[in-house]
DNA sequence: AATGAATGAGAGTTCATTCAT
DNA sequence: GATGAATGAACTCTCATTCAT
């Protein structure tokens, strides 16, 4: 979407402790600004400013801004890809309505966890356009709900490259509606509960009995 | 998510043939350069040079950029929800796996009509914030999807409006997942198929049978 | 003060009632929207739309929103010249008190008859610069004094031209505060009376006695 | 008369010794500019070129172009009334010619002292309208005359406030005269003592005798 | 290393003026 | 004559980025 592409690298990584500091009170204070004012009103200036830190300090550790929100988005998808896996891993070999249960509660944890840096960072990501770390989040977690599903004992899919990613993405769905405020108290409240129902409902009709013949949705 | 908040509507309708070439031409403008160059690129002088009129010309129509933007976002999203809404007409009465068709095929195939307008404008939504046509979209979606509910035959839904928006939700993400590029070959051709089966499940497990007793979910 | 000397002549003198129904009206709205909005929001635009005619009519009757301005300013001023002068014929001959008193009510009643007109009519002469009516408008008034004082039998004024010019720019003062929103409602109540006292004091102070010697201020 | 009221305050004051020069030279540059274009031709770009900075070194000091004209100003206007605020402590107790003569001498110089910067900010005065620094200057400068007069020993006036008033706008309006250019040769060579004269007038008709009856004008 | 003043390209927006209808 | 859509230069203001201190 992004015609320009630009150097989205952070600069250097934070070796002393010092540094580290300051790389987490920019993360802390972008998020802020972020939620407060927009991507648009989103400035170096402001972020340093919020951070207690100089703009010159921000480009001692990001070679530009969209690094730095870059760099933000990755932090927070590599949170959430990673609570999937571990999710995944740990339902290896568990029933279908089991797996279903296991991503589904730690996604929408993972998401909840950091409620506002979740919401602000749908806009970076629309900002920052196709060369942007969601790619590598998406397949990542679809590459685990495909392991898992591999590993299903009582059921195998066809196709489960394809049909994770379709249960991963009706799953995103609903989570990003309510972070983005279009969902009742109801929606909201049920979320989590209707999330499994509709997993262990698309896993289950995807599935081929371990021993049976073939079936095609 | 944005903090300031601006009059999006437009400023006048156009009356004379010439201005309604004038008011068509900045739409297509728009959508062209918003797909090339990106939302932050595009800007009222690229839409006008685009559009081959003078930047006053656009101020003649829209009070700013963003009211621009949103005109044509909502009605895009006109479009779309007009066409779930039909589809839902159509189908009041029918089965559950005839009403999941009926909405799937008629959302895809708005949002697959003009492909490049929907891939550009999820940015544009995502840069306009909370005050968006997408909430209006969403709740006309919802309400169609719990009114055909309703009218089910041999079914009977426990919280329909509920049902109905994470439903619909949970087809959006899909497509959503589509139109950002990070779909396979495999799941863009078989992602209607898919969706279909998905949300028959879904209906399916939230329905109570039509005689019969209590089944919350 | 204003670099750029424009025409500032009306195009076309109204010739038919139409046209000078057309002008006057333009010749409100000019003054409405002076009032509501200030100089500079003052557009030709917002101007015909007051009026109700087209910014292609203002054209017809002057070359430039400049001409228009300085037209309007130009009848306030030749009223309240107009007035002060009339003034002056009448007490010609008079004591120096009843010249005072002539002089002051008439200045006062012509820019208090139209309030509005005179408060926005300032902003006006700063922007449109030296090249202005004020300048006539302070001549004839000066010149019209200098005439009244010249007649008067009891007295007679060494230098009455630099005189009538300092009484008037003295009593032009107060008036300016008055009108400028600077005053307290004591100081707009004694207004005329304290003015009359001022310049009763100054040219009475500058009187050589008729049939007397030399008495330079 | 503005409609729209914007903030005036500056943004930040300069710490760095390289600020403060930044800072002085947009004061020098915008007198300038103001002196030889008029204050419509006064922008911020021709400001900021003239001063030898850049545009955004403005915006570093200034929220907006008003701010800076108002600050001007009101530098302008504090000298000013400073200079008749000392000279009305300085006269406290004179006779009243005496105190005339202070007033007038004072207010005069001021004038004077920067006679271009005078001139110029006439225009600016009236174009950022109501909210303007003029109303505090000629509050001041009226309580520092009122306060003299109340000190005044061998008279006392009724209502000193509103005498003030008057007594202060009178002098006022022959000094605009003189700086807006409509003043003869005459008219400037005698200014100073024919304002003596008319103040000293005015006030001396406005007096009670210290132990005498009551005198109402 | 850190600072923050300075930069200047570029964005949004306005408005006097023209001219085809 | 009247209209009002179109024009585009000019204006205000922002912000990513640099670099002397």
């Amino acid at each position: 979407m992004n015609a320009v592409v630009s150097n989205l690298r952070p600069r250097k990584s934070p070796v002393q402790a010092r540094s580290a500091a300051t790389v987490d009170a920019m993360r802390i204070a972008a998020i802020q600004v972020l939620t407060q004012e927009g991507v648009s009103r989103c400035t170096t200036t402001r972020i340093a400013e919020r951070a207690g830190v100089s703009v010159g300090s921000l480009y001692q550790y990001y070679p530009n801004r969209d690094a730095l929100l870059a760099a933000i988005l990755e932090t927070h998808l590599d949170g959430v890809a990673g609570a999937v896996d571990r999710a995944c891993r740990a339902h290896r070999g568990k029933s279908v309505a089991d797996m279903a249960t296991g991503v589904v509660v730690a996604f929408l944890a993972a998401k909840r966890r950091n409620l506002q840096e979740s919401q602000a960072l749908y806009a970076v990501a629309a900002e920052l356009g196709g060369a942007t770390p969601v790619a590598r989040m998406h397949n990542r977690i679809v590459a685990a709900i495909t392991d898992m599903l591999a590993h299903s004992p009582d059921a195998d899919f066809d196709d489960p490259a394809m049909t994770s990613a379709i249960a991963f993405s009706a799953v995103a769905g609903p989570i990003r509606t309510l972070l983005e405020g279009y969902a009742s108290a109801e929606f909201e409240a049920r979320l989590e509960e209707q999330l499994i129902l509709l997993l262990t409902g698309y896993l289950g009709a995807r599935r081929r009995p371990a021993g049976g013949g073939k079936r095609t949705s």
